[in-house]
DNA sequence: CCGCCGCTTGCACGCGCGTGCAAGAAAAAT
DNA sequence: ATTTTTCTTGCACGCGCGTGCAAGCGGCGG
C-alpha cells in the first residue's frame, strides 16, 4: 500500500503469498492459473480494495480499451441517445469511453490528436458535419488504430461505416407517402456540406421519381436545429408557389421546426394542410404536441456492430434497417 | 520511429540533436529551456509528427489531465448543454473528459471505480439521482482525488457543489409570479429521491408562504422525463379539486410534459387557464411551440469554476446565480 | 585572468503492469 | 518408481515519460 491510497498488484502479491505476476493472471480471463490461487488473489484483492490500473496496464500493453467519441453536435436530443446506448453498451465490455468536442471551426485532426495522445484503440465518429478527407488525412498521420463513423455515410476507404440503411427507410416512408395518397412533397434537408452527407436525400427523390414521375424539390436548413428549420420553411412558404403537401425532413429536430414554423409562423394544420415526416424517433417525436411520423435508427444494433468492430470480428461496412414508425403526422 | 508508428521523445531528440528529456522542456509550459533549442525540438517534432504520449506522462507524473464525467440522465436535453460545455472548455485548457455512465440499478461506486482504474483527477457528477451517501463511501475506498457535484445539491463533506444558485432563482421566479397576479401555485418536482435534492421546491414553497401566507402544494412525477410529467399533472387535474393557477416546474423537460398535459389531455390554454415555468432554458424552451418561462442555469461559468477546482484555485462549493428568462407561459 | 552565480542540459530512477520465456510443480503415462 | 506431459508460477525487460538533482556552460565583476 503506496502513502499516495492506491493499493498495487505488489501489494496483493504480498497479501496472497504470490507473485505479482500471479496477481495480473487472477484477473485476466483466459489466463493459465490454478482456481486455488485465483481465490485466493482475488480474496486478497478484494480484501485490500485493489482493481487494476488500466493507465498502466494500456501503457503495458498497447491496449487501452478506450474509445474517443468525437461529436460536434450538441444540438440534437438524438445525440443523448446515441451517447446513451454507446456509453451503457461499451462500458458493460469494458471499454472506456472518451467524450471528444470536435468544433466546427477547426479540422477534424486536432480531435483525432487528442484521442490518440490518450492511446485510444478507436475513434468514432458521430457528429453530423466533418470534412471526410481531412478525416482521412488525419487519421493518417496519427495513430488512432480504427476510425468509425457511426450513424453517417463516409467515402473515406480508411474509415469503416456504421450506420442505418438510409435506402431501405427512405423507401418505405415514400411507399407509406404514397399510400396516403401525397403528391407533392419536398425534402428538408439539414446543411448542404460537401462530405459526409447522408443517403437520405437523393434515395428519396430518386425513388420518388421513380415510382411517380415527377421529380422533388428539395431545400437546405442552415443548420441542423429547430430554428434554422423554422426559417426555412417560413421562407419556402413565403415564396407564394404550389403548396408541397408533405415536408420530408432529414431528421426530427428539423422536422419539429418545420412543424412549429407550420403551426405558428403559418397557422397550418398538421397533418390536414401538410404532413411532416422526420428521422431518428427521438424522445420528443412521441409527444402529444408533435406525434412525429418519422423512421427509428437502431442505435443498439448499430452499437453491438460496433463493438464487433472494437473486438476485431469485423472490419466493413454495415448498413443496418431501422423501424418506421408511423403517427398522427401523415 | 516505432514499427507500430508512434514517434517518441527519443525520436525527436536523435532528430534535434538534444537529449529527450530537453524534448519534454520544450513542451512544457514553464520549462528552464533556452529559447533557441526549444524552436529545435519543436520544429524535429513538428517534422516527424511527434504529439507527447499522455498515458505515458499521466503514469509518470501522477497526474492524468482526465476529468470523469459520471451521469444517469440521458433523457433532458438540457444534458447536452451540459456535455457541450464541459467537453469545449475543459478540452481548451488541456483536460480530457471520460464519460460514465451510471446505473440506476446499481450503486454510484462501480462507476466511480472505473474513474478511478482510469486515474482520473477528478469525478464530475451530473446525473439527476444518486445516492449521497453511498458517493461518500465510494469515494473513500477509490483514489478518486476530487469528487464535483455538478448543476446538484450535495450534503457530503467529502464532496464539492457546483451548482445555481436555487434560492435566488426560485424567490425570482416566485416574485414575478406574484407581480403577475397568480395566487395558487402547485410545484412539480421530480422523482422524490432521498438525497442529492436540488433546493428549488422548499425554497418555493417557504418563500411563497412567507410573501403570501399560503401554502404551496407540490407533487412528484414519478421519472425526469415528460412522459411523466404528463401523467402526473393528468391525474392532478382529474383529482377535481381546486384548479391551480400555474404549475412551477423542478425543470424544462418536466415543464413541456406539463404543458403537453394541460394542451392535449385537458384541453386547457397556457398561459390563459393555467400558466407554466421550468428550469434550465434548453433550446426548446425558446420555440414559438412553447415559449417557455424559465431560469438558465450558468453553465459556462459553472464550468469556469470547475476548472478553479480542477487546477486547485478553488475548494469550496459554489452557487451561481443564473438568468431569468420570461417568456409567453406567464 | 579568476571565481562566483544563474541559466541550461543530461541522467538515474521510477510510475504499475504485460509479454514471452523458462523453471518449477503437479499430473499423467510408462 | 521413473519418465513424460501438462499445468502453473516466477522473472527480466520494456511501455514513454516526469522528477529531482548534479554537471556543464556562459557571463559578470573584481
Amino acid at each position: 500500500m503506496q502513502d499516495n491510497g492506491a493499493v498495487t498488484a505488489d501489494d496483493v502479491a504480498n497479501a496472497a503469498g504470490v507473485s505479482r505476476w500471479t496477481v495480473a493472471r487472477a484477473f485476466k480471463k483466459d489466463a493459465s492459473i490454478s482456481r486455488k490461487s485465483r481465490e485466493k488473489v482475488l480474496a486478497a484483492a478484494e480484501a485490500l480494495g485493489y482493481a487494476p490500473d488500466l493507465l498502466a496496464s494500456s501503457l503495458a500493453s498497447d491496449r487501452s480499451n478506450l474509445v474517443a467519441i468525437i461529436n460536434n453536435d450538441f444540438s440534437n436530443p438524438h445525440k443523448l441517445v446515441v451517447l446513451e446506448r454507446l456509453t451503457r453498451i461499451l462500458w458493460t465490455r469494458g471499454w472506456g469511453t472518451l467524450l471528444v468536442h470536435m468544433s466546427d471551426s477547426e479540422d477534424a485532426s486536432a480531435a483525432l490528436l487528442a484521442a490518440s495522445q490518450r492511446r485510444v484503440d478507436a475513434a468514432v465518429v458521430i457528429g453530423t458535419r466533418f470534412d471526410d478527407r481531412i478525416l482521412g488525412t488525419a487519421l493518417g498521420a496519427r495513430r488512432v488504430k480504427k476510425l468509425v463513423i457511426f450513424a453517417r455515410y463516409s467515402q473515406n476507404p480508411d474509415t469503416l461505416t456504421i450506420a442505418c440503411d438510409d435506402v431501405i427507410a427512405m423507401r418505405e416512408i415514400a411507399d407509406h407517402l404514397l399510400s396516403r395518397g401525397y403528391q407533392h412533397p419536398v425534402y428538408l434537408a439539414g446543411p448542404d456540406t460537401q462530405s459526409a452527407k447522408l443517403h437520405r436525400k437523393t434515395t428519396f427523390t430518386e425513388y420518388w421519381q421513380a415510382r411517380t414521375g415527377f421529380s422533388v424539390r428539395s431545400i437546405h436548413a442552415d443548420a441542423y436545429d429547430f430554428g434554422a428549420a423554422i426559417d426555412r420553411v417560413t421562407a419556402l412558404f413565403a415564396e407564394g408557389g404550389p403548396r408541397p403537401d408533405v415536408l420530408v425532413c432529414e431528421n426530427d429536430i428539423i422536422a419539429i421546426g418545420a412543424m412549429d414554423a407550420l403551426r405558428y409562423r403559418l397557422g397550418l394544420r398538421v397533418p390536414q394542410d401538410v404532413a411532416v415526416t422526420g428521422f431518428d424517433d427521438i424522445p420528443l417525436a412521441g409527444s402529444p404536441a408533435y406525434g412525429l411520423t418519422t423512421y427509428r435508427q437502431p442505435i443498439t444494433a448499430m452499437t453491438e456492430r460496433l463493438l464487433d468492430v472494437l473486438e476485431g470480428r469485423l472490419s466493413s461496412d454495415v448498413h443496418l434497417p431501422g423501424l418506421f414508425v408511423a403517427r398522427s403526422t401523415t
